[in-house]
DNA sequence: GCAAAAGTGTTACCGGTACACCCATGG
DNA sequence: CCATGGGTGTACCGGTAACACTTTTGC
């Protein structure tokens, strides 16, 4: 706050300052043309239409790394817990409630900011479920807009509403935490293709993927970015856009199933050109 | 530092401080009859003579929470890695070089300390091998000693130095981060009979301890509790005592084996009264 | 020779993978 | 009745657990 001042040579008076940044996952059909238009699909997995992993980011609107794209987040308040601070400041880029949030290493390096003044982060990792992309932006008191791309209940594999700009003053948080007026600042992309990025980001975001994948091996996760009621071969799309690679569906259903935590609401999914699925929910073992 | 002055309503003008903690593992013998002396023998894995786990703790000098102990650590300094405080700082209270160091996690909850200004941890683990227990303690520039207990080169199963009480001045550097005369102040104790800890350090000692346990079924990890050289049945030993349960040796060696960095040196270990074992090395496998 | 630990071999089992096969629905 | 995805059955394969067995030392 007062620290703007400061002089590298009284950098060592100082106490580093605490911050939080956010690597928030959300799952997206393969739009093409979104930004940056169009390029080599990815060459990841197979050619069908899973869905890609998109996170928001946050434009730098002053030195350093002006221009460039930054995580989500900011310094903790003298009264926050430290996810506080990531809750708060996710919120306030991308204006919705995560569905998750896990700690996932702390940066501290000597040179991380190229500003005077000592720098420690602690980076988070976030999901979306596809109810709470859904929803209604926060902040924004107007009702629902009701425009024309946007009538019936969105589904699953609809095209996400393009990271809002809205009428509507939003506000996002850049690195030093000054708010400050955003609605364009902030934007979505798509983890394949992401912009320049400031400080080490780019590094923490790699961090927040092989964490993510390595948690949706063994532990039950990729229904977080899926609505409370959803379909095996959802659950399964979910995992193979996760992992990068296809997964037998036989097997899937059965593993999944044999981990517990799955819990047959009874109703069926009718729609499709084929035999209705069985909707599930997730239930904590805990 | 100049923050001691700070009132409770000063506190929300204040940046939180940034300190480290360190759960610092190191194996010995079960000698009874340490500290608390006898009581019942863990209750653990088997009746054998598997090693058990300790951690170096320091008694705190003043208040909150005086008289208790407390993790090695202290506030990070401006040209300091979080890293580096971690080390600077376990080496002050253990005045031994650890084998490996690792972040654990970061606790940043609102009221984690009694004093007035907001105090983020993040936690590191870090594992002595036998090789760094034996050697001389750091800082006193006092030659070998050479007292009476401590001839022959120790051997593996040998009790270990009682947490050397010296007569060159050590210092040990308590939670506020304050150098101050320490000696009797540092202790070891085994994990499964621990004192009153101060803070929340029970509940990162137990993150600690499952970190451990976790990294030794799908990690190498456990041979950093040895030296350079040493037999699979040692690390085995090592092994039962970090999973509190017994290996079954034939397959701990094919295991071991197969998961690859292990190399024959060539050299056996004779001494016993049974057939001589092969000594082994590590390598890094990046 | 005997005890004790090092080291090897053998077998049963279990979880994961691959893939063939039926089921139910829309068109 | 055909295409499509939902859902089930099953054979195979690799890694692990269990344990019998041989080897080499000290006493």
């Amino acid at each position: 706050m007062q620290y703007e001042r400061a002089s590298a040579s009284e950098r060592r008076y100082l106490p580093p300052a605490v911050a939080v940044s956010v690597v928030a996952f959300a799952l997206r059909p393969p739009v093409d043309a979104e930004r940056g238009g169009d390029a080599e699909r990815g060459g990841d997995a197979d050619t069908s239409d899973t869905p890609t992993i998109w996170i928001p980011l946050v434009r730098r609107t002053r030195a350093p790394f002006l221009g460039d794209w930054a995580l989500p987040g900011g310094p903790t308040e003298w009264d926050e817990t430290l996810a506080d601070t990531a809750l708060r400041t996710l919120r306030a880029a991308a204006r919705r409630e995560p569905g998750h949030l896990e700690q996932l290493y702390s940066f501290g390096g000597v040179e991380r900011s190229a500003e005077a003044q000592r720098l420690v982060t602690i980076a988070y990792w976030a999901l979306y479920g596809e109810h709470q992309l859904d929803a209604e932006p926060e902040t924004s008191a107007t009702p629902a807009p009701a425009t024309a791309q946007q009538q019936r209940p969105r589904r699953w594999d609809d095209p996400l509403p393009p990271a809002p700009a809205l009428a509507a003053p939003q506000h996002a948080i850049d690195e030093r935490g000054l708010a400050q007026p955003a609605g364009e600042n902030v934007a979505w992309f798509s983890v394949d293709r992401l912009p320049a990025l400031a400080f080490d980001h780019a590094e923490i975001i790699d961090h927040a993927l092989s964490r993510l994948r390595a948690k949706t091996e063994y532990a039950a996760v990729a229904y977080r970015f899926l609505g409370p009621e959803f379909t095996l071969s959802r659950l399964r799309a979910v995992t193979e856009a996760v992992l990068g690679e296809s997964v037998d569906p036989a097997n899937f259903r059965r593993q999944a199933l044999a981990r517990g935590g799955l819990v047959d609401t009874g109703k069926l999914e009718s729609g499709g050109a084929h035999r209705p699925a069985k909707l599930y929910r997730f239930t904590e073992p805990s």
